[in-house]
Formats: C-alpha cells, structure tokens, sequence
DNA sequence: TCATGGTGATTGTTACACAATGTATCTTGA
DNA sequence: TCAAGATACATTGTGTAACAATCACCATGA
C-alpha cells in the first residue's frame, strides 16, 4: 500500500459510520424528534458507544441531528421558522449563483446531468431519491462556483433542508413540476442576463417556500409515535429548533 | 437548580475544553502546522483522550483545525488559495448584508457598539485583540440580517479566516486605517442606496484581500520551529491547504 | 541507488467503570 | 386535591486501561 498517495482517504470507523446514519437518516428510517439511545444504537451498528458519539457528534455538527446536552440525541423536528431559515440562507447562495452563471451565460455540465438525472426518474422511486435529485441540482449549481468553502456551507444547508422536504406531505405532481421550473431557472441563467436570472431565482425560491409552507399546514403535526415517549412515559419533549 | 430553566446550557467538559483550545489558538499559542499530540495535550489540560479528541473534533468541523486519518491534527496552514477562497465566501454574505442594511438604511447597534469598541482599542493591544474587533464588526453586520444559519455559518468563515489575519505580518497602520475604512462601510450604509453599498462593499473587500496577499508575500514561508519536525525528525509535511 | 521489511510511536477503537444529570415516582404536608 | 421536596432509576458524560491499525523512520540487502 502506498505510502503518499494523494487524495486518498484512509476510512475510519467513525467516518462510515456517520455516513450509515445519514443514509439511515435521509432514508426515512426515524421520525422527527426521535430519540437515539446511545448503548442501544451501539449495539445495533456493532460499534462502541465512544465511536457511535463521535459519529453522532459529526452529524449534530452539520445539523442532521439536534443534541441537548446530558439528554440526548434526536432527529431535529424542523418548524416553520427553521424552514424559513434554511430558504432565507439558500436564498444567498442560490442567488450568488444566478448572478455568477448568468454572467457566464452557461449553468455547467453537472448541472445539466444532474437535470437530466432527475428527468429520468421512475416514478415508483421513492421519495428520498426524488428529493435527493431535487437538491443535487441546486448543488450542482452552486458548486459550479468553484469555491470549496461555499460548496461545503451550502451543502450543510442542503443536507437539512432534506429533512425538510422528507418529512412534509408529498405532493403528487412533484417531480413534474419540480422539474419543469428547474429546466426554468437553467434557461434564466442560459438567456445570460444576470438581473433578470436573480430575480427568477429569487421568485422561485419564494414560491417554493411558500408551497413547502402550505403543504405543512394541511397536516396537524407529524406524528411520531416511536418518538422520545419510548423512554418511559410520555414527557414533554420541547420541539427542539435547531 | 431549576430543572427545566430555559435557554440554560450545562457545560460539558467538551464544550469548555474547546472553547479553551480556540481562545489559545486565537491568541497565537500555536504555530501553523504546529502538531497536537492527544496524549500530551490531554495531560496538559487534565482530561482524557476521549475528551480531548471529542473537543478537537468540533474545532476541526469548524475549520479552525485540520486532521488528517492516522496522523493527527494541525494548526492550518492557510495558502494564498485558502485566503482567496474565504474573502470569496465571505463576500458572499457581506454584501448580502449591505444590500439588506442599506435598505433599511442602518447597520444596527451592533456593529456601532463593536466600531465604538475597535476604536476605543488601546495601542499596546495585543494583535489578537485588534483581529477579535475588526471581526467582531463584520460579525455583527451579519447577525443583524437575523439569520441563525446565516449567522452560524458566517461565524465559521470569520474564525477560519481570523488565522489568516493573526499569522499574517502585522502592518503599523493597520487599526486607524481599518477603521476608517469600517466607518466608510457604514456611511455607506446609513446613505441608503442598495446599490452603491453593495458595490463599495465590494471594493472594500477585494481591497483588504489584495493588502493581506500582498503581506503574506513579503515573509519568504512562516516559520514553525515547533512544527511536526518535533515528533522525532523533520519528515515531509504536505502542507494541508483545508 | 532503490526496494524491502522491521521497529517504535501515535492514532483509532474497544471494554468497563463511575460520576453527573435528567426524568419519573413516591412521599409529605397544607 | 394538589404542590413541593426527596428518592430511585435510566441515560449521558468522562476516565482508565488495553489493544489494533497505521504512520514515519531506519536498517538491510540486492
């Protein structure tokens, strides 16, 4: 095995294990404000419960997951505040970008694949893979900036915003639509026109907040009957908001 | 002790111990490249490895640190590229900033509060100091769009890029005209036009990249006498550029 | 000179134990 | 009946020790 090879990451057993969550996580497998028992998950992933806390520590980071200090791990019950935070803190990427690649009049390959991708969807997907190739497109865009730093900010909101649009009510035109508006926004930045692409963008991400919104609204409040109750009673979980 | 009072957050080891890690690094403690040794740096500040590796696990998130599998975790050594890409993010956020406040035509107080703060800064301050408040400023313009994810993420830009500053040589002039550049900042603001704000704010920005680059080239390579060499030789330490 | 393998040091991971804290239950008193 | 305090239990936070995995260095030999 050689020694300085360049780019290559030797995997660590917290760094998998991290990814097993999230995948775990996006895949819908828990519920909002559900509880994560360190000795228990320990056992079920065949770590040690140092290694499964520093795993969990890495995600709490990047805001998939919520912690309260000496009560525990939970998957964030995200509000309407946090989605408004999250399109609020999209919206100065997303709009960076409009201006940027308008200029350049061209959104990039990885964009148009990832369009593509989302294009060719089956529609017995299931959701997650819909909304995961919803937001590769708007990764693609922004790390078309070419800036390492952006890229990765961007992505820890991306990677919230799944839970997002995870948890809400599915719309049964979404990809449809969905993607009719991206192949809107790839024309905006393509027409070249810098001022009218941020406020195409601008619209669109208002629009689609306000849909996101509404969508919530039509349900009560997301269940989530494996939730912190299983510790032993029912105690008052304050939704915790970031 | 109460039980349930809100917003109080009991300190964890962790917490404290990272905050104490980041104030010394902040305060030029360390060199870049510099090689932290978990059982010894454990030992100096009285707590486990766990512990310790919990801690530094956080700041390297935060990317205030740098870690390399099997190696261990540096004190960055941040290149000509790391400073442009942090102005590059940065100037992401700033001129959000500017064209929001200058709509609403006032910095908030805030950023006076933080002016006033940099200007009262005593001569002999420590160069530490004098980075904390020229930060500070900039921090403040942001929190007050009100954003937590916003504020959150720009918080870790500003820390990455407080290293750039404080390991950088130090210019004679640096606090008055600094400031009075901050104080064009805000004139430009108060002014109320969206418009000529973002774009002296963009100025003012490639303005501060081009002075600090231009420093970094009057030092051949920072020294780091304490640097990796100290584990048992001088092996051939990849600068890690973040 | 260069590849090869050995050696010591350091990080990654585990297991176990205990302290600190949160939650629920029980007790007490008005 | 109900509020307030004491108690018990479960869980998280931290420490200690040990071992495996890996890295950097060095010696050997062709």
């Amino acid at each position: 095995m050689p020694r300085g090879t360049k780019g290559f990451k030797r995997v660590t057993t917290v760094d998998s294990l991290g990814a097993a969550i999230t995948e775990s996580i996006l895949s819908c497998s828990y519920v909002p404000g559900e509880w994560f028992r360190e000795e228990e998950m320990a056992a079920e992933y065949g770590v040690s419960r140092h290694t499964l806390r520093a795993a969990l520590a890495e995600l709490v980071q990047q805001g998939l997951l919520h912690k309260e200090p000496f009560r525990g791990v939970f998957v964030p019950r995200l509000t309407e505040t946090d989605t408004n935070d999250l399109y609020r803190a999209r919206a100065v990427f997303e709009l960076e970008a409009a201006r940027v690649l308008a200029q350049r009049g061209t959104v990039g390959t990885a964009a148009l694949d990832a369009l593509a991708l989302f294009e060719n969807l089956k529609p017995e997907s299931p959701w997650s893979r819909v909304v995961e190739a919803d937001t590769a497109f708007h990764r693609a865009l922004i790390d078309e900036l070419g800036s390492p730093r952006l890229s990765t900010l961007y992505s820890n909101l991306l990677t919230e915003f799944k839970l997002c649009l995870l948890y809400s009510p599915i719309p049964n035109d979404y990809p449809v639509s969905v993607i009719a508006k991206h192949r809107a926004l790839v024309e905006s930045i393509t027409r070249g026109d810098p001022e009218e692409a941020v406020a195409r963008f601008r619209f669109h991400i208002e629009d689609s907040k306000r849909l996101l919104i509404a969508r919530y609204a039509t349900v009560t409040t997301t269940d989530n009957a494996k939730g912190y109750a299983g510790r032993s009673g029912a105690p008052s979980m304050p939704a915790p908001a970031g």
